[in-house]
DNA sequence: AGCGGATATATTGTCGACAAAATTGCAATA
DNA sequence: TATTGCAATTTTGTCGACAATATATCCGCT
């Protein structure tokens, strides 16, 4: 197959993943021509990929100045998981209030298929994260409600995709965060929809004093504040 | 002055405009080369802008079919008061605990601008429901959520006056609205953030089930399903 | 030697033209 | 008359070139 979308969407996934896997630094000014050619393709559809990627908050665009890569800083990591803990708790109750049978099991299947990885390779931490983002969206979608579902699937996904890649060097925590899935899934199968959200926001707060601590042991250990400017 | 600031940001800002006054009809389908035409500017910068929207779901796009205005209906209105729910009255929670007082005292003045305004001229609904925005908003920037206030200002505001537009002409209530914004700011100066989220998600609910209610009463009344296909 | 300004370079913003795809309309056939 | 296939037209996707703006370089001046 030759380009089975258009070159927008070819670049905005090539560019989202390697501003995901660090490919491309943060903060990093980004430059159409070169990019266009790496890419093989004009710089109308870059820009217009530039342009997606500025609406789901992977870069920002200073007129007359080119486009940056974000910066995902401590404050921005914060305020990310604040947003997350009251979206998806409230998508996690309204899930486990809507959800039929059949999707109640799709998600046991898939809690049932991370534990057996975890039993199997346990410090196969990576694919567990990546799935871990898979339990959340089929939770969104539960919900019904397209808008959760959107975002993410959309920005949210990324930035946490981004988080991942940034704090992966550092360990994880697959243990605990599968006991919490599984007391989600049990209160989503009860369609206990008060219980379900209190554990999914609890799960999320979990999450980020993790990373929070992780972060902040990073920040530590770069401490010594060399000018990093224009 | 001339053109201020770039083409692109005239184009989307006329677009939205457009689009939430209805000017450009909802699920119509937008022409490049007419719009290009109907701005004064060549069809790279319309594109662009189009992606722009295409990020704050103001249009969505097709490949190779074009861009269509989105479509309001009653399920994407109740998805985004469920988001708003959840998401502002974090917020509430967030600013009644950290708002200074000099934050607190805009928000009073805010406020008694309403207060005079509704005495007034009793049935000027309009001005009211746009300036119920900037005290949403005023709350948002209290909470110090950057992703918040950018999802308030940006996506959230431009459908909620694109609600506001399709319902304007039936009866509003500012009074009741009123009464619940006067408490919402109580509960915030005195650092409750507790009782401030549960108000804001009160008022938010409110404000749902009467949008809802007109939503309901409209379709009834246009209830000779006649086909709108293609 | 340090600083300011002017020139040169690089990068973004915009336009017009061409290629590819989809839609429309027509006509021929069952 | 309905339907299917083909052709003409419209519309989107892409590219390359030019204009405007910002950035970097270098020279003269104090």
């Amino acid at each position: 197959m030759e380009t089975a979308t258009t070159l927008v969407d070819v670049a905005a996934k090539r560019l989202a993943e390697a501003i995901v896997t660090g490919e491309l630094a943060q903060g990093q000014k980004l430059n159409e021509a070169e990019l266009a050619e790496r890419f093989g393709m004009g710089r109308g559809p870059l820009r217009e990929a530039l342009r997606r990627l500025e609406g789901q908050r992977l870069v920002s665009r200073i007129p007359n100045a080119g486009v940056r890569v974000i910066i995902l800083d401590r404050k921005r990591l914060e305020d990310l998981y604040a947003v997350r803990e009251a979206l998806e708790g409230m998508a996690c109750r309204l899930a486990a209030e809507q959800m039929t049978e059949s999707e109640v099991l799709q998600l046991q299947d898939l809690l049932a298929q991370h534990e057996t990885q975890i039993e199997k390779d346990g410090g196969m931490v990576y694919s567990q994260s990546e799935s871990d983002l898979d339990f959340h969206f089929l939770i969104a979608r539960g919900s019904r409600n397209a808008m959760v579902m959107s975002l993410l699937s959309g920005e949210h996904f990324q930035l946490l995709r981004m988080c991942r890649y940034r704090t992966s060097r550092n360990a994880q925590r697959p243990r605990p965060a599968l006991t919490q899935h599984r007391q989600i899934v049990e209160a989503i199968a009860q369609h206990d929809g008060e219980l379900a959200e209190l554990l999914m926001r609890r799960h999320i707060r979990g999450a980020w004093q993790s990373i929070r601590a992780l972060i902040d042991a990073e920040e530590l250990s770069a401490s010594v504040p060399r000018k990093e400017n224009s």
